[in-house]
DNA sequence: TTGTAGGCGACTCGCCGACAA
DNA sequence: TTGTCGGCGAGTCGCCTACAA
């Protein structure tokens, strides 16, 4: 399946021989930035995060299909959110799907603490510049057996090495490297009448190997260094891990939950996993950033409120609205809890419902209202202000 | 990749929608027993078992290719085995994998209930003959594009439909339904000098579509209804889904047995998953064989031994020893646990070591000296004593 | 009895423009 | 600008027997 395997990488950082199959390998990180999309935006090791076990719980939730039973006991001294400290994130990628996810190394901060570390944290890391990069949603031809892939003209141009025009025709072979750091071969060649940029040689080995149908995208940046690199996103297609045929999805919510009760008692870490594209549920997020959603401006109903989401080519767009309500999702578990609490109405409820198509707001789109994390909405608001 | 589904079914027992993805489908029971192989004996609904929290942490350990590690919360009260009822158990089957796997709602019982229970429920079901049955080892040819699939002649004559042998050559077409209802279709021909059974045309689309290799098992079966039957045993590769990418193996540890200890303390339902070929860690367990093992004999050091072991054609044999140890496996946790607290000096080490190579006694092969559960081993020796 | 290899059709894969959209 | 199609060549797949092991 594969063309080849290099294991020398260079490795920025040191990652432990982690749980989870990938072997001692750092997953570049543009790369995996661009995988798990625009919107994605991983706290840093080292700084202060807010943990909300709920979302969490939502993610288990949205990757087993399944929603919570009633046979989850109850941990009264769980509350619906954990200050922590970020000791470890490592970054991953699924052998067999190459699904993008995170693993984070949580210790809840005793109560004392918070206080000052509310003051002490404010500096947000300054969004990085996108890469070199580009995405396309596979089509049929693309994908069939019949031919190759119809690179877009300005894809093309900006992101693969430049051809040299005086062959006929334009042709050059490019190596991309994907997550696993396994190198994919093709043939670039420019031709056709009108002329095109088409993959050819080597393109239908990635497709089956990749296991990637239409409706899937496949994704190019060059790094630094200039160096190729390529990654896939699935369509939003059922999880492949659907069920584990290991753990019933009560014991993995049970897991979850008990994990962070545990670590909480007693200040001890845990660990979590991320999943960027499982769900919308960003369940850890910067202490900064949450501080800034919640206390610089008080939220209050009738507040107009901004809110950025991703288009289908892997942009981002900012879409208006208004708070039309404030109340907890699930008033008996998670009471005052500052998970999904809000209800906005948008200004554009059919354009979105139109426009909009990704996982992460598929659900909310289809509703006109929508409930959104407090603190994550709020502050990508400000950001875009 | 099938050729076909049919989603009829003939519905012998109603199960109810899972979760796991499977949809509403009874899983063939034979076939699923022929998959999971000759030494599994599942318990029946309504009857009595015991269940080890150790045996299934083992298990989850296995799955996940990973040891416990030592973040893993205490649960003092949670005593080594809990003796339930076990009201629900269906048969699953992964739908990527074709992996066996049994769901099962356990209720602990109070203590005060099990004197009676240890009486009461002796009846040990009699061992179904096995039905008509065979399994291959794929060869390298089996699985090339080279060609087709021999047929062993034995079997082919006790499982297939018998042939025209007016025909020249003598061919038919057969179909077989899989773990899903999806039916294969392939041509049986009996040809080449000498003459043997092949399958050929619809072969390689089985193989690509389940995705086996040389090394892995296929099986065929005839049902009451002279109905055929396919199933595949994978070789022991390493668990496909060794990362979930949705959960931490600690979380997985801990929700395992957060639940059995919420369910103990509240004499309420909890689900597990038993899944026969990741480990040979048979967790729960018949009362009845449990009493006979651990009541009818007094295990002591020195004691002779018999266990039955799978051996590579889906039969079983049986290896004579002697008990070396009586110990604890993990003496901090589990405290006089019977699970896996024996050891044995087996008559035939190397004989052991060489011709038993199933998953699930390989681990105890290699070491002269093997753990074994005290329940399921014991019993076992006296049903074929 | 059954695993592998050589021989050879037939058919699919995959590279190419021609056309629209 | 780019998605799909008809066209064809080369390469695999897959059916057959021969020959051991």
């Amino acid at each position: 399946m594969k063309i080849s395997a290099n294991t020398s990488g260079s490795s920025l950082t040191t990652a432990n021989p982690v749980e989870g199959g990938e072997k001692n390998r750092v997953i570049n990180p543009e790369l995996w930035q661009a995988c798990a999309g625009p919107l994605v935006n991983l706290p840093a090791a080292g700084t202060y995060v807010v943990y909300f076990p709920q979302g969490h719980s939502e993610q288990v939730a949205a990757s087993m299909k399944k929603d919570v039973d009633a046979q989850i006991p109850s941990y009264p001294n769980l509350q619906s959110k954990l200050f922590c400290i970020l000791h470890k994130i490592t970054l991953h990628a699924d052998t067999e799907t190459d699904e993008v996810y995170a693993q984070m190394t949580l210790q809840p901060v005793p109560s004392f603490d918070r206080e000052a570390l509310l003051r002490s944290d404010l500096l947000m890391k300054a969004h990085k510049p996108q890469t070199e990069f580009f995405c396309k949603t596979l089509t049929a031809s693309d994908t069939s057996t019949h031919g190759g892939f119809s690179v877009p003209r300005r894809a093309a141009e900006k992101i693969f090495p430049p051809l040299d025009f005086n062959m006929q025709p334009p042709a050059q072979e490019l190596m991309a490297r994907d997550l696993h750091d396994n190198v994919w071969t093709f043939r670039h060649i420019y031709r056709g009448q009108p002329k095109r940029h088409l993959l050819t040689t080597g393109w239908s080995l990635f497709v089956s190997g990749k296991r990637i149908f239409a409706g899937d995208s496949v994704l190019f940046i060059r790094d630094e260094k200039q160096q190729l690199l390529l990654g896939i996103r699935r369509a939003n297609r059922q999880p492949a891990n659907l069920s584990s045929s290991v753990l019933s999805s009560d014991s993995m919510h049970i897991g979850v939950l008990a994990a962070a009760a545990h670590a909480a008692a007693n200040n001890s870490p845990f660990t979590v996993f991320y999943n960027p594209r499982a769900s919308s549920s960003e369940f850890v997020i910067p202490l900064a950033k949450y501080y800034k959603a919640v206390c610089s401006n008080q939220i209050s109903l009738g507040m107009r409120f901004r809110m950025m989401f991703e288009t289908e080519e892997s942009g981002t767009r900012r879409y208006m609205g208004t708070i039309t309500g404030i109340s907890d999702l699930d008033g008996v578990r998670w009471k005052n809890s500052q998970w999904r609490n809000l209800q906005v109405g948008w200004d554009e409820a059919t354009a979105a419902a139109t426009t909009i198509s990704t996982a992460t707001t598929a659900a909310a789109a289809t509703t006109a209202t929508t409930s959104a994390t407090t603190a994550t909405t709020t502050a990508t608001a400000d950001d875009g202000g």
